[in-house]
This record gives C-alpha cells, structure tokens and sequence, in this order.
DNA sequence: GACAACTTTTGACGTTTCGTCATATTCTTC
DNA sequence: GAAGAATATGACGAAACGTCAAAAGTTGTC
C-alpha cells in the first residue's frame, strides 16, 4: 500500500517534474534564461502553480542542488560499504567524487550556483537547513571511514583532531578542484595532469602524511583507482564511456 | 608630470567612486541590494553615467573583484619576497592568504559572487581576461617559489609535475577553505579548529608529503606562523586587533 | 445529484530593475 | 563665441518577479 494518497503523489510529481524542467533550462541556457515564467510554460501549469511549489527561483536552484547531493551521497555509501581496507574505502570517496564530477559537470555547476551569496541570502532557513543536512551526511560518511581507521590503528592517533584535519582536507580539495574545473583554464594545454587526477595525486600524498596505512608507496594509486572504479562504478563507467564516445563523433 | 588629462583622471576616480560605493553596498546589504540605480543614487549622478563605465551590474562585481585580487597580489609578493629558505616563504604565502581572508571576509565573499556562473556569464570577454590574467600572477608568485626550492634542492625532483601538483594542492585548499567559511558551518562548536588553522596544518604537512626541505616536524610551525605574521604583515595585525577589539565591546 | 466547504489553479496586475537612447548639457578648439 | 565633440541625463520599453482575487476543481454530506 502507498502512504500517499493519489493527490499527495500528484503534487510530488509535479514538483520533480518542476525540478527536472529547471535543471534543464539551467544546463541547456544558463541561469539568466531560468525564469519562473519559462518553467510554468514548460511544464504547462500557470506561474502561481510554480509558486506554490517554491517560495522563488532560489529555492528552485536549492531543490536541484539537494537531488543532486542525494546522488553523491548513494555514490559515497557504496564507496563506505566497499570491502577492502580502511585506506580503500576513503580512496574510494576521492574515486567517487572523481566519477561524479565527470559524470554531472553541470550538476557541479549547480552546487557552485547555491554556494552563491546571491542565492543563498534569498532561501527560506528551512531549506537551507536542508542543504547544510546533506552537507552533514556526506561528511558524515567520510568521518565514518576515518573513525574506523583509527579504531582498527590503520590511522596512529598521536595527534589531537585528525578526523576533521583529514575530513577539512578532502573536503576543500575536493570544493577547490570543482571551482577550479570551473574557472575556465585549461588544464591539459599548460601542460598539467588534469584537475581530477592532481586531486587524486595529493589526496592520496595528504592521506600518506596523517599517517593511514598502507602508505601509498607500498601499493600503485593508479592501479587501485582502476580497480576501486571497475568494482564500484562499473555501471558509471560504461555512461562515461558512452558520453565521451558521443562528444567525439 | 601627470600621464593622464584632468578629464581622464576624473573619469578614473569616478570608475573608483562607483566600485568604492558598490562594494559598500555589497557588504553592508548584500548583493540583492546592490542596484545600477542605486549605485547612481549613491554617487550623485545618473544611470547613464553608470552604464558609461561599466556595461552591467556583472562588471562592476568584476572590478570590485579585480581590486581585491590586488591586493592579495601585494600580499603575496611581499611573501615571495621574505627572507628565508623556501620552505619559509612559500609559509608565508600561507600565511598572507590567512590573514588576507581575516582582515577582507566581505571581498572573499565577492571573489566567491564572481566565479559563479550567474555573474560570469555576463561579463564580457574581456574583462572575463582580466580576472583571469589576474589569477594566473597570484599563481605565478607561487610557482616562482616552487621553482627557486627545485632550483636549490629543498625539493627533490625526483617527479613530474611537482610544481603543478604542489601549487594546485595549495591553491583547491585555499579557495576551499574560503568556500567552507562560508558555508555557515559554526567549527569552533562543533569542536573544531577554525578553518584557517586547519588549512594550515594541512598545507604544511601536503609540502612534506612533497618533501620540501626542512620537514615540519624540524621546527615549530606555529612559531613560524608568528614569526612570519610579525615579521612580513604587522601592520596587518594591527587591524585585525582592531577589528577585533571592536567587535567585541 | 445538489449543495456547501475547502483546495488548487490561474493569469492579470503592480512593482522593480534592467539597459537603451534621444535629448540636453558641458567641454574643447579654433 | 560658435561649431563640433564628448558626456550626462532620465524617460522609456522590456523582462521578471511575486501577489492575489476570482475561477475551477475536489471532497464530503444529506
């Protein structure tokens, strides 16, 4: 039996399909053409329908941004659950967030969007409560995998606030690489690695100097990148495959 | 002898006056605020006159931003600049970005407005150039100092791409740890250090994982923060007592 | 199935802001 | 001091926002 009812659902519906439509106009045009005047003729309801929906268009961006978090989150559970050392499963959070940037260039776009004072100054306190809950599972998930490396010693727990040393710095190479990837250089023509495998690079070197074995000199990091993102991502790497393929021909 | 005519030079100082007062309303009253007529209210003279200066709203942000990129440019040449091993001045890059984002919270929010797709999208190319070029003599000192370590040893080069690895690493950390500052997470009450101390630990144990000579456990870096802040920014810190000082009577 | 009470949808409307442009004003030069 | 160039002005049209009273639809009751 469904817990909602049939009216329940509709509404439900109609605001993914709200969600769905905006996020298209925002990767397809930008988001100066995302006004709410556009959305209602795309999805063939009036203008106040939309509102009642959302309070405005920030929320709208909010709305995206929190699917797209929850995306990243089923991305970062598989990584947690991954069956391999302590050092794998957090190597596996840095393979995770690789394939998601590539995978949803735009949806990294969009989570810059609401980052924005701009836009964040214009939600309602609840919706960004939402937001910065989101925020809190995926750490939350990374605290995980370090508190485990610390009770089974992988990690030595000589010094004071290493798990949010280490959780502080994936997070901001990882924010830090999106914004880069944004910025509108490229990379590849300055004769640098690309943004995502520097951030493996370090991240892998920033692990080695907390200390979290095995260091990364007794294994090959490429290597476990491959293997972490055919045992996990398999089914992200085929999309991937198919999405380069068709950008080429 | 003046360069410039009477008539250019009060062309320029009006350019300043209306980057003066729409950074004035940025801060005090947020983006939403800041408006073409206002800003023309503000300063006393019409719309038009405005629009002669800068082609929209997105342009003004950019000029804003340029000035504050300037400013962290002086900060870091005088860091470049410092006397002591390499080790020590690419700290006291470190060092001026922390007291950079402390004395100017408000510009680093506007360089976070201006790399977001919103903004960015509405700037011309040229003055997309501008931001840029900018960007790349911020990176420039940096990799200038990775260079001279390379150059002198304190880096051995036994790989490739150590310069790229290690000034993109500083740098996604860097611009991450504005990121979260700005994300309304409270750390001091979730029991964290601040970002800005975390950011520091991190860096300096990410240019041991490069091996640059002399390795952070050798020395004390807290004290060489001191060191570095008293020698290269006190009158930096100064204002920052007094900002302080004033926030909390 | 008729009626009342309630919910949802609609789109016209007032408001704000943007960016333009014809006109007015000021400045320069001869 | 007049002609011509440069600059400033603010009224104006267009585009979006967000609101709200009225219309349409839904549900429950007798």
């Amino acid at each position: 039996m469904n817990t909602m009812t049939r009216k329940q659902r509709e509404l439900f519906e109609r605001e993914q399909l709200i969600l769905d439509t905006a996020k298209d106009i925002l990767n397809k045009e930008g988001f100066a053409n995302l006004t709410m005047d556009r959305v209602a003729a795309e999805i063939e309801y009036s203008k106040g329908t939309v509102y009642n929906h959302f309070k405005n268009k920030e929320e709208i961006i909010s709305g995206i941004s929190c699917r797209c978090m929850t995306t990243l989150i089923e991305y970062f559970t598989r990584a947690k659950n991954y069956q391999g050392s302590s050092r794998e499963r957090i190597s596996a959070i840095g393979v995770a967030h690789s394939l998601y940037a590539l995978l949803n260039p735009a949806e990294v776009q969009n989570m810059q969007i609401i980052k924005s004072q701009a836009v964040r100054e214009k939600i309602s306190e609840e919706k960004r409560n939402e937001v910065l809950k989101l925020e809190q599972t995926v750490t939350g998930i990374v605290i995980e995998i370090v508190m485990d490396a610390l009770k089974s010693g992988d990690i030595p727990s000589v010094e004071q606030f290493v798990p949010d040393g280490i959780v502080f710095g994936l997070w901001t190479m990882g924010y830090g690489t999106n914004l880069l990837h944004l910025s509108g250089i490229d990379f590849e023509k300055l004769g640098m690695k690309s943004p995502l495998e520097m951030m493996w690079v370090n991240s892998n070197k920033l692990l080695d100097s907390y200390n979290w074995k095995p260091l990364s000199h007794e294994y090959d990091i490429h290597k476990l990148h491959e293997k972490i993102s055919n045992d996990l991502f398999s089914e992200e790497l085929k999309q991937l495959e198919n999405i380069k393929g068709a950008s080429c021909s």
